[in-house]
RNA sequence: GGGCGGUUGGCUCAGCGGUAGAGCGUUCGCCUUACAAGCGAAGGGUCGGGGGUUCGAAUCCCUCACCGCCCA
């Protein structure tokens, strides 16, 4: 066996391992004969970065996947990358500005030569820190979602939609980010509450005769947020039950600033309470407006350009073209405003809280603009989805997020799916100069319709834009194993796929989609769990952003702690998808608990080294196999329930509280003897606690493992199993006892001031005692006393339950705190008394409570009455 | 406005119907030949407030308060 240094050395252990693992992965054989167990990793962004989310949903996955493989299950972790449209778009755009350039100067080609350069550039990062987390992917199988064979997947997926009727192309109001240049679906807008102005305006009506109750005679008031837009103006809306309007409904007042009449409309969205009652309508700038105007038949003409400029168009005074939206405002309300000696139309203006849209990429302002884009009608793909989950096809865990999940789908929205970006799929549709459209047959989904012969005499033009991001990923469970060519060996053995282990923020984003493409595409359920986890928050609680700069770099962890450690602290952390707040001590916990392990390994190597004796099986052997035998079964159940957070502490308090703390003490004089049952129970449980923490901490248990001399690495060795004959209730009573009996001793010689290592002699009474005699080996020499029949003179107590134990008590020895902490206890004992004795003489709780419990009162009783009469005699002693 | 989560020792968190726990911090003593990233001995909580269900509530129900998240 080899030496071991005395202190883990994560920074010389670690790169090792994950060097192997990278480059003799974990190959998943679609031809085994072993149940198939699939994960595919949230595919993270090409260009970016590993952060603590990507790392604790890994340490997630990794450890579900480790525990699977162990257990006999053909287990395949596929790993891979997204495209990241946007994000990767708007890098690579700002690398070409720092050039002077811009990607229309480059071309489209050209400028995703560029991409494509970019992405090999960089994208080799998080993949590779993925590998220094260990995880045991199958990068043979590594994907990226722009790779034929996926590109291809959403093609079909697409041209399939488009001939079902599901993917149409419309004009309606979407979300524009500006500094992107390109739509949004609604859920890539962040709603954010800023603190804004509303301001009350007055259009005068066209007959001054008239008057609205809000206004003086000839006007009507109306309340906006956005008075840049009102060049824009269709209408103006009330409610249709409100008796200040009603008389001026059909009539017209004139746009403020312009010579403009718009109609006064009556409609249910019109909210009484807000502002003065009335509101502009502007079509083609807010969605409600949009639905308004749409029922109304408004047109929607628009005033605000892609740039979010105010468009030069015949709508905008000349003063205000071409400026800047927010700019725009302030003028427009300096110009409603006026001057003192002629005021103008704006009559109020007061602070108004309001819920801003901003591109979740951008953080910009989204404007809303109407626009002609491909959209995915999305309600009957839910309710296949809604009917997988009624049919119990998928379980969400925590079951809490299966409601958000079904209410999410019940009340889904069309999807606005195409993007004004380069990077990413390119809509397979073309238009004729009529603007008819033209997308490749369902069984042919791979040939470009301007090379279609049917099509030959036409001038085709393909679609410019490309589909969002999450159109592919959606295909991600099955698109990385094959699909569409359903009869793939891939497809065939591991799909559907296990577990979708994710954070609950992208449940919407992408677990939905998935499901909805799984159903739609596959018919089937894309896994049967979902495993959501909480988000990772900085030390304050806050969630980590970029923008905030209170993100923690995994690596810097990784460097300082160990990336076992980190992994343990993840895990640790993992309960019921609560979020997870940064705290160093979480690592450092981890730290020391891999140096724990390794320094019980370096313990069992030396003596298993040594020359054996001869010897059985001691009480602690039995102890300690049988509790192994429990935590087995407890981590198993607690691993298949895929609560990985409860299955660590389990594991880790087994390892550190009772192996460490008192099997490898008590065993130290049976293994000085050469006990060869000692040794072989020594290796069998430490070999047990490094497979039950191998999924977590793969890198301490496959080095200590290796120097153990095995052939294969702990990684492919099987899961240890439960073994129903392998309690032993006598051992686990007996050995109980021993660790009173060692307690008792231990805190004897602290009260009369000895140091550890001086010896004491001691006896010990009460019912255990007889078996503290016969193992008194293990108590001499955890405590470092001596077992002796009787003791001369007076004498100080300690007692337990089932013992107590007695030691000489000479010179001067202040003992008053020690009795003030027994008179404590006893009264403590006391109330335990009184309250099993009260719930005893209670009938109910006779009459009704489970059999055991009742016992378990009685024996309380029983014992700690002894206890307290030991307790008493021991005082009455000192007195 | 609707929904969800949280409130447990100084700090960060487990536990979620039957004796209140962990890590760190605190006090005291130890370099006891696996480990000072450690060992031993202690101290520390009426489980946010109120009400209810139950033989029994930190745990289930109702309600209030505060913190946070999601959706509109």
């Amino acid at each position: 066996m080899n030496e071991l240094p005395k202190t883990f050395e994560p920074q010389t252990v670690e790169p090792r391992w994950a060097e192997r693992w990278a480059n003799e992965p974990f190959r998943a054989d679609a031809t085994s004969a072993k149940p198939p167990f699939t994960v595919v990793i949230p595919p993270p962004n090409v260009n970016g970065s590993l952060h603590l989310g990507h790392a604790l949903d890994n340490t997630l996955i990794d450890t579900l996947t480790r525990y699977k493989r162990m257990a006999g299950f053909e287990a395949l972790y596929l790993p891979g990358t997204d495209h990241a449209g946007i994000t990767t778009q708007v890098a690579v755009e700002r690398e070409l500005r720092k050039e002077g350039q811009s990607r229309h100067d480059l071309g489209r080609e050209a400028f995703l030569e560029r991409v494509w350069a970019w992405k090999e550039q960089v994208g080799g990062t998080i993949t590779g820190q993925l590998k220094r987390l260990g995880i045991s992917a199958d990068w043979t199988r590594e994907r990226f979602t722009m790779d034929d064979l996926l590109s291809r997947a959403v093609r079909h997926q697409f041209v399939r939609l488009y001939h079902e009727g599901l993917a149409y192309r419309g004009e309606r109001i979407v979300n524009w980010d500006p500094a992107s240049q390109t739509t949004l679906s609604d859920l890539e807008v962040d709603r954010e509450e800023r603190k804004g102005k509303m301001w009350t305006l007055s259009y005068k009506l066209e007959d001054p005769s008239l008057a609205a109750s809000n206004g003086e005679a000839g006007e009507i008031l109306i309340a906006t947020v956005r008075p840049e837009t009102i060049f824009a103006d269709q209408a103006i809306a009330v409610h249709p039950e409100d008796e200040r309007f009603a008389h001026l409904i059909g009539k017209r007042a004139r746009i403020p600033l312009t010579d403009r009449f718009v109609p006064i409309i009556a409609d249910e969205a019109v909210e009484r309470e807000f502002g003065v009652g009335a509101l502009k309508i502007t079509p083609a700038h807010d969605p409600t407006d949009f639905e308004i105007g749409e029922r109304h038949g408004l047109a929607r003409p628009s005033v605000i350009d892609l740039n979010g400029n105010l468009t030069s168009d015949d709508l905008v005074p000349e003063a205000f073209r071409g400026m800047e939206r927010f700019e725009a405002r302030k003028a427009v309300v300096a110009a409603l405003r006026g001057t003192e000696d002629a005021p103008g139309d704006l009559v109020d203006e007061k602070d108004h809280v309001t819920a801003i849209g901003l591109s979740e990429r951008t953080k910009v302002p989204v404007e809303p603009i109407v626009s002609t884009q491909w959209f995915v009608r999305m309600g009957d793909m839910a309710r296949e989805v809604l009917g997988g989950l009624e049919r119990g096809e998928m379980q969400v865990i925590p079951e809490r997020y299966a409601k958000v999940n079904r209410d999410w789908l019940e009340n889904i929205r069309d999807w606005n799916v195409s993007r004004q970006l380069w990077w990413g799929h390119q809509i397979p549709a073309w238009y004729d100069e009529d603007g008819n459209i033209y997308v490749p047959d369902a069984d042919n989904p791979d040939l470009d319709c301007d090379r279609d012969p049917r099509y030959a005499h036409l001038r085709l033009r393909r679609d410019p834009d490309v589909f969002d991001t999450w159109f592919s990923s959606n295909l991600w469970p099955f698109s990385t194993l094959g699909w569409p060519d359903t009869d793939a060996e891939d497809y065939r053995k591991f799909y559907p796929t296990s577990v979708l282990v994710t954070g609950y923020d992208i449940l919407f984003f992408w677990v939905a989609r998935m499901q909805m493409a799984g159903y739609h595409m596959t018919g089937k359920a894309p896994f049967h769990t979902v495993l959501l986890h909480g988000l990772y928050l900085d030390a304050k609680g806050q969630k980590m952003s970029k923008s905030k700069g209170n993100g923690v770099d995994p690596l810097e962890l990784f460097d300082q702690y160990g990336v076992d450690a980190c992994r343990f602290a993840f895990a640790y952390l993992l309960t019921g998808g609560q979020d997870i707040r940064h705290d160093p001590r979480r690592y450092e916990q981890g730290r020391n608990f891999a140096n724990k392990l390794w320094n019980a390994a370096r313990f069992a190597m030396m003596n298993l080294s040594a020359e054996a004796g001869e010897g059985e099986a001691t009480l602690a052997d039995r102890w300690i196999r049988s509790r192994f035998n429990d935590v087995v079964r407890e981590v198993t159940a607690l691993l298949d329930a895929y609560d990985v957070g409860a299955a660590i502490r389990v594991a880790y308090s087994f390892t550190w509280d009772e192996f460490c703390d008192w099997y490898i003490e008590a065993a130290k004089p049976a293994l000085r003897e050469g006990n060869p049952a000692t040794r072989e129970t020594l290796k069998f449980v430490l070999e047990g606690i490094l497979k039950l923490l191998h999924p977590v901490m793969p890198f301490v248990t496959s080095e200590i493992y290796d120097a153990l001399e095995h052939k294969r690495q702990i990684a492919v060795h099987s899961w240890p199993r439960y073994d129903e004959a392998a309690f032993d209730a006598e051992a686990t009573a007996a050995f109980d006892a021993l660790r009173a009996a060692t307690s008792a001793a231990r805190s004897l010689k602290n009260e009369l001031g000895l140091s550890p290592q001086d010896r004491l002699n001691v006896t010990v009474e009460g019912d255990a005692a007889d078996v503290v005699r016969a193992n008194r080996a293990v108590v001499e020499a955890i405590a470092r006393v001596t077992l002796v029949d009787a003791l001369e003179g007076r004498t100080l107590s300690a007692v337990e339950s089932g013992v107590t134990v007695r030691a000489p008590l000479e010179g001067t020895v202040d003992l008053g705190e020690w009795v003030a902490r027994q008179r404590k206890r006893l009264a403590e004992l006391d109330k335990q008394i009184n309250q099993a004795r009260g719930k005893l003489a209670n009938e109910g709780f006779v009459a009704r409570a489970p059999a055991e419990v009742i016992e378990e009162e009685r024996r309380r009783v029983t014992d700690f009455g002894a206890q307290k009469e030991r307790l008493e005699d021991v005082l009455a002693q000192l007195a």
